[in-house]
DNA sequence: CTTGACCTTCCCGTGACTGGAAGCCCTATC
DNA sequence: GATAGGGCTTCCAGTCACGGGAAGGTCAAG
């Protein structure tokens, strides 16, 4: 199949599925005429590919999780490894915005926000003192 | 003062307060030798900035918040709806990663992680048939 | 006078694409 | 056979907010 059937059948752009055979995350065959002629199984490859990118895998951990799952003698440890690593960062990211979000809150909280000039969110962010 | 000694004073990298003259945000005077003279403005801008980015605002909220900080005149209304649209964007952030935490650490929880390849987050990501 | 720390500009690389230009290919219609 | 359109190709540039490093000028100390 083309390009965009291959893109229609993964929910991936087309741009991306280039961009994927650029960095060798996929390898089509191809027709005489130069297009791109996609298998089946290149298609399964974009649709977990797509799958795994959904979940906030980076690249190069989709990359491993593609070999791993061609691996047909992979132990689940490695996945779950992967998967755990990921979870980790997941949770590092999600604890960094809630510090932030609560320190945001609490200054549009004291902030009125009515025509007059004076606001604590620009105090704090001078650091408490300035007025310039 | 040089800019080492501001970015001493602010907390950045010389780095980017080099790029941040770049594109505009601060405009330290130059001595004789072509070396940039940070006056304490500058240096108060800069660790202004340094904490308007440590809050996670995008390099252009925060010059429009450095426009707002020099302005005398500005309503705290400006700053306030600056600072909400933030809010509103972290939320949005913390909720994906919350989503994708939910269903990566159900893949996890479910993977037994042993020497077998059996693994259910290589099947979820197949599309939950595939064995290839 | 040399050393070493500082400063300057300039260019490349990051992650994971996205947009757009220039040009070939295929099918359908007139 | 000519033409119109859509699809395909490659290549280049841009995104965001810097960071690394090279090549070279400047300054203070010994």
């Amino acid at each position: 199949m083309n390009i965009k059937d291959a893109a229609a059948a993964s929910g991936l752009p087309a741009k991306t599925i280039r961009y994927y055979e650029e960095i060798g995350l996929i390898r089509p065959a191809r027709g005489d005429n130069g297009y791109r002629d996609f298998s089946e199984a290149d298609a399964h490859k974009l649709t977990f590919l797509a799958r795994a990118r959904g979940l906030g895998f980076a690249i190069e951990d989709c990359r491993a999780l593609l070999a791993l799952w061609e691996d047909r003698d992979r132990a689940s440890a490695d996945v779950k490894r992967l998967a755990e690593a990921h979870l980790d960062e997941i949770d590092r990211k999600i604890a960094e915005l809630t510090g932030l979000r609560a320190s945001l809150s609490d200054l549009v909280r004291r902030c009125h926000g009515d025509g007059r000039p004076d606001c604590p969110i620009l105090t704090d962010l001078a650091g408490r003192a300035e007025t310039v």
